[in-house]
DNA sequence: CATCCGTGCTACAGTAAGTGTAGCGAAATG
DNA sequence: CATTTCGCTACACTTACTGTAGCACGGATG
């Protein structure tokens, strides 16, 4: 019986969602699917051109985790995927200010 | 001139913020914080035991970008880092109700 | 039919990042 | 002095990510 390698032990919902979203590039994607759905290349070449690898691993996780979907028009947010985005926006927003305090 | 490995090419401030978050530990970190300061070594425990090494490296990082500090009582939020704290506590009041849907 | 797209995605070798254990040097306590 | 606790480092090992190439599929076009 072996553990997943870096899935959350426990069984608390803010540490599944800490654990995926502390996975590089996840945020990332989550930011970029704000401005609508878009396909596999269109998402890489927003993400930097991040590894397909990497993308494929990330996206097939948060679709695990119903953040995201994929339909005839891409990739794009779940109603949940939606609700975290309106989360990072929020965060967009502080760290405008944060960032002033450079 | 070589650029930093992983730091983000963009200056816009939601990025750096992605970039650092995005990276292992980074949220764990600042989510059991919110508890209280800590030493090193008790934030560490409360971490699944993440390896010294990068524990200190991340620590490094949230205080470089003024999101953690360090004083006799151990480590902890900063003025800034406590406002990031709370964004996370409404994270969790959303991670339940995504939870329900599971 | 064949040929060309663009799609999501995989293979694979190389590089970077994280792990786990041991232990160091400094400061505080007795 | 010895002991404890602190933040932190060393180092070999393992895992994660990268970058490039290209595959299989489906739809359009000639």
């Amino acid at each position: 019986m072996k553990t997943a390698a870096r899935e959350s032990k426990t069984v608390r919902p803010i540490m599944r969602l800490l654990d995926i979203l502390g996975k590089r590039w996840s945020l990332r994607i989550l930011w970029e699917l704000r401005s609508g759905r878009m396909t596999f290349r269109e998402l890489r070449t927003h993400c930097d051109d991040v590894s397909p690898t990497s993308l494929n691993q990330r996206l097939k996780e948060l679709r695990e985790l119903k953040l995201i979907d994929h339909d005839e028009e891409g990739f794009g947010f779940t109603k949940w995927g939606s609700e975290l985005g309106e989360h990072l926006l929020t965060l967009n927003d502080w760290s405008v200010d944060w960032d002033k305090d450079s």
